[in-house]
DNA sequence: GGATAACGTGAATTGTGGTTCACGAGAGGC
DNA sequence: GCCTCTCGTGAACCACAATTCACGTTATCC
């Protein structure tokens, strides 16, 4: 009886308890794969059912609409992002090797499993607006303290030569992993670094994130001493 | 008799030949401020012909359909966009000047115009990915160009530093200004910028421009002497 | 094993908005 | 004046996809 009546409260009426977790994570995929093709608004909840092996009404009696729906897979891939950098910012103490680390792992992970990092560049688009906030907030928020500190300790001990802002600092390096992200998950991007880099480099993540580390150690370190 | 015939293959049946300068640039701007607004998919042809004051017939005499019309909105907001830059490229001779007056202008066009921006944003996101090949060529390809070839021979007179790869380098150079754009303009990079600087920056563009040039310079001149 | 509740189904409903087209107004020619 | 051709209008049509719900199926409890 209680347990009915907080049902109720958290779910809505016609709501169901849980999902067995592998159809769930059938479900996520199915639908991570079809907003990273289509977009928010492209998708058919009808089609995202059918390759997941449900019914529409499954998707209706576990989310409340649509965008319910596309949060949640954003949740779900997020999730998944995170846990595979926190690990990498995790395991290295030294900052040039955390940095030469982040941006292997991140052009391997972007090229590997372009759907997650298209859902990602999705809700910076127009279309996820009303979310723009509460997403920042809750994606951007823990990567921005985190580089922020790194780079002020560094600054304080001595160990790089660059004296901007280290928040401003952190934005332009994280505006730079952002955009090599997309690089090799997003049509558009793709393209643009075809034309920029040579078409060859399209497949070539490793090279171009090379590249990007020697960029970002003459800009922090000043030097050659802490690459190579 | 001949005119006939070719207007036919030029555009079609039904398709005027052509429109009055200002009604056309009412369209245009109507256009360019929805599908900012809500993104080509939401973006409503009968709301946009009511804003132009205009019947939503007109629209598809003159374009054939949702697409095309906002390519050509795409195409109008690019000129301008286009002029503005090129002029600034010109009239700059020295390659830290250049970038100074780029970033500057940049950033407080994004922040003055944000609906261009967001126009171009758009065309970055899933939604367009039919057209991202050729667009991409067109809107990158003459950039790409000019900065490599800026940056390759500041490189072989030894005015910067950096050795790295020239068309790399403007690749990563262009991502920090693609990302600057975006970050005065669409929803989602401004408050992720409030979240990295500071929510006090958001409306400053010359603070945040200002620190971006000092990125830039120290990885590309290498010393302080090309900066003040 | 039957009654009840939980869950799943997918055809039907519905709203939205892209696109069409039958019609009216004005301009130019005869 | 009348005919014709250009151009503009906006109500009506229609496709598509989000959402619902009446109905089966399965599980649970007695």
């Amino acid at each position: 009886m209680v347990h009915e009546r907080r049902r109720f409260f958290l779910m809505g009426w016609g709501m169901y308890k849980k999902l067995d977790p592998e159809a769930l994570q059938r479900i996520m995929e199915a639908g991570i794969e079809e907003f990273a093709e289509y977009g928010l608004d492209r998708a058919a909840m009808n089609h995202i059912a059918k390759t997941s092996g449900v019914s529409v009404g499954v998707l209706y009696k576990y989310y409340k609409d649509k965008d319910d729906f596309f949060l949640a897979c954003v949740q779900y891939s997020l999730r998944l992002l995170e846990e595979t950098m926190a690990s990498v910012v995790r395991q290295e103490a030294d900052l040039m090797g955390c940095i030469r680390n982040l941006i292997h792992t991140l052009v391997q992970e972007a090229h590997a499993h372009p759907a997650y990092y298209k859902l990602y560049n999705e809700i910076t688009s127009g279309s996820c607006k009303k979310y723009a906030a509460e997403l920042a907030a809750q994606i951007e928020g823990s990567t921005a303290k985190i580089y922020s500190e790194i780079i002020e300790r560094a600054q304080k001990e001595g160990r790089i030569e660059f004296a901007g802002d280290p928040r401003m600092t952190a934005f332009f390096f994280d505006n730079l992993l952002m955009m090599l992200q997309f690089s090799f998950s997003c049509e558009y991007y793709r393209r643009r670094m075809g034309i920029f880099c040579g078409e060859e480099y399209m497949d070539q993540p490793e090279a171009i994130g090379e590249a990007l580390i020697q960029f970002v150690a003459t800009t922090l370190g000043g030097g050659e001493e802490c690459m190579r």
